[in-house]
DNA sequence: GTCTATAAGACGATAGAC
DNA sequence: GTCTATCGTCTTATAGAC
């Protein structure tokens, strides 16, 4: 396999990501936790963002076949679309807690123009383009409460937890 | 008075840290943008972290506010929590995009602590002591849905969407 | 691929004059 | 209340030996 070095620098940067942020952790800290030096490190990553983005891009990779999976189905299935919706948030919740802790570092990839794209395309499958304020609050409440679900109940058994944040979001949409 | 010097300090720090994010800013910016120099800056505030606490100071003593007032109710209408919760929020959306940007910073100082505390005592005054878990998800995905949708929509009509947020929050509920 | 060494600079914070 | 000057530390990033 190709040198183990560069998925153990990814390991290490994501598990002190999540433990002190993103902005708050240095090369340094990463090269230390691993016992190489910073140099090494640069050898495996042009630059800080270059490491940053090559942690995200599996996740923005994974919501982009998500969504088109969903736009590629013949016909849209409301429960259907919560329901990965929120299969989606719960496999990645690892992840997805460090990006909400430091949406502002985020934003400068261009990451949250991204996910607010994926919350309107979906919002179009759900109640068409152009939809009156009222129920475009509805999708907005619905989508962010799933998300909201698997960030703050992660204690709950999946299935339970899954059952109720789709149940939750459908009652929202009426 | 507001041509204060601590008061422009304390603006200019507000505008610049929702334009590029609190770590990003550094004192030097603040001291710049109002043409004085740094050591000027550390005449009114102790430090950094006494600085950043003065902004988000005001939005916990309202929030405090807000919450006691509602257990202080005789009865607990659903519905006007809801409006109360969408009030404060909307009042405040400008402090919240900045801190929902950097809820890791924000960590630091306690604060998501207490902003969990506040969901917490709401579900209580919404659904009792340790509700199962499909009600505490109601109550998650309505209360998030709220703020999402003061975020979401900055350009809306604020009557409008004061009615939608929360007309699905109580269809979440059920 | 990894090292030693270091550049080049930003940062928070302080001392002391006025 | 505001200044000049500076301290000490941390940072990203690079040069060049092995």
């Amino acid at each position: 396999m190709a040198s183990d070095t560069k998925e153990r620098i990814l390991e290490a940067a994501r598990e002190l990501f999540a433990r002190k942020g993103v902005q708050k952790t240095s090369l340094q800290e990463i090269a230390d936790k691993l016992g190489i030096t910073k140099p090494a490190l640069y050898y495996h990553f042009a630059s800080r963002e270059d490491l940053l983005r090559s942690i995200v891009q599996p996740l923005i990779d994974a919501g982009q076949r998500f969504l088109e999976e969903q736009e590629r189905a013949a016909s849209v299935d409301a429960r259907a679309v919560f329901e990965g919706y929120f299969d989606f948030h719960y496999a990645h919740r690892g992840d997805i807690l460090i990006l909400l802790y430091e949406l502002g570092t985020l934003a400068e990839l261009g990451l949250v123009e991204i996910v607010f794209a994926w919350r309107a395309r979906i919002a179009v499958l759900l109640c068409g383009a152009n939809p009156p304020l009222n129920q475009a609050v509805r999708v907005t409440v619905a989508l962010g409460g799933i998300q909201d679900s698997t960030i703050e109940f992660q204690d709950a058994p999946a299935d339970e937890l899954r059952t109720a944040a789709v149940d939750a979001a459908m009652a929202t949409l009426g």
